[in-house]
DNA sequence: GAGGGAGCTTGACCTGGAGCAAACGCTCAA
DNA sequence: TTGAGCGTTTGCTCCAGGTCAAGCTCCCTC
């Protein structure tokens, strides 16, 4: 539909056989022999920088892509031009299953800091997995994740307070950071308060006071976009605060 | 993890082949040849009963559930008991995908009327989908559909007022139910109020209020859970304005 | 290192929807 | 036929979060 974004491909240095993500991404539980048939599809990767999108509504479904290294948003969009983000990606997690179901792709992926993705020709990968089954059963896996993921999500959206929606959001972020080797207290976020407020069903201002917030009771040191968790259990505590 | 119901097994007197849902449900898209072999592997069909769970939270894994007669609701609860409808399904649709990516239930499965599915052993599925890469893509597709709706609840939850996502809701349950031969202007709810507004983000009292306004505007004729469509541009009118 | 702009914070005010309570109307069982 | 109980409607009140506006901070560019 809309003209792409300029495509860099690269020649494909690492292939995920030695990719430090495949205990994170696709390759995950495959034994040695099955990741390297996977590394004759994921040939080729291709770089996005801060504020470009790696696809759009609408735009034909080729391939899906492993995030390598950097972090995306992607959001949907009504008619009447309003907006939803409806994630966060970082390294290891796939982009592009929205996709599958039109052959369309059904939001937007952006990428929030320069990015370099895996494409993985999606039509390949489907021939491929009928000849390893256990691909099949990793791919059913992280679809059905990601469904999973969605229902967690309706449940912020449609059940909790401000609070409870930052908090949780950041304990999430932290995990999935954590799980990659980072800090588990210390966060660097990658998408503005708007952003957030737009995943989070809040308004920006909303999230900057809830941010304020937590600092003024001690829970969170908040530097603009770096963030301390200072007090992990009171977090984890507002977020299974219900009413009762 | 829980007791599960009892479970009543039928003799399966109608197979895919013959069934006509085929176009709305599994099948959609594989030629006769296909279908029969499908026969094979949905094999026994289970009735549940109005209240009763079809699966539950933690459950142990072991298929899929197409929708046969009957309409159900799947939700997800937080460990506070907070709760969270995450959809309705009718006739066709498939309940269960969930599952998948970690062996066990992760929402429970609610008949809202008395209801009978097809069983569809998942493990024999994906043996089947090796052999007929056609019922690979169409599991595919029906996993990413799921992903791409997931979105859309998202939208709805994050940023639409109270009157855009019961007229949204009320589009989407016709537009289905019409897919289903059934009328696109009246239609008997299978939930209660308080099931609406769950699975809304709103409280029953919200969804009953907007019902009496657009019975009072002239778009709905409400009488408990019967409702006729009076108006159904003003719906769509109410859905895409935004506040701009 | 000066100027501009995007993003963030904070204050003041307003409102949509929540919360509570009372009454109504089906449905079903005795 | 009656009564109990669940689901629904409606009125009233209140507040969490939205809206608007002003000022701040941190880059980035020139």
């Amino acid at each position: 539909m809309t003209v792409a974004a300029p495509i860099r491909l690269e020649p494909f240095k690492t292939a995920c056989s030695n990719c430090n993500l495949r205990e994170l991404c696709l390759p995950v539980g495959l034994s040695a022999d099955q990741v390297h048939q996977l590394d004759t599809l994921v040939s080729s990767r291709r770089s996005v920088l801060r504020g470009e999108t790696l696809f759009r509504t609408g735009d034909s479904f080729q391939s899906l892509y492993a995030v390598r290294t950097g972090f995306f948003k992607t959001c949907v969009s009504a008619e009447d031009g309003r907006d939803q983000v409806t994630g966060f990606q970082m390294s290891g997690e796939l982009l592009g299953l929205d996709g599958i179901s039109n052959d369309r792709h059904a939001c937007d992926a952006v990428a929030l800091e320069d990015s370099t993705v895996c494409v993985i020709p999606f039509h390949d990968l489907e021939d491929l997995s009928v000849q390893v089954p256990e691909l099949q059963r990793v791919l059913h896996k992280i679809m059905s994740r990601e469904i999973v993921r969605d229902h967690g999500v309706m449940l912020l959206l449609g059940s909790m307070r401000a609070e409870e929606r930052l908090a949780a959001f950041l304990l999430n972020l932290t995990q999935r950071l954590h799980t990659r080797g980072f800090s588990r207290t210390e966060l660097i976020l990658r998408m503005t308060r708007e952003e957030i407020g737009s995943f989070l069903g809040l308004k920006l201002e909303t999230v900057s006071r809830t941010f304020s917030r937590f600092q003024d009771e001690g829970v969170l040191e908040v530097k603009q976009r770096q963030i301390r968790i200072l007090d992990q259990a009171a977090l984890r505590q507002v977020v299974s605060a219900s009413t009762c």
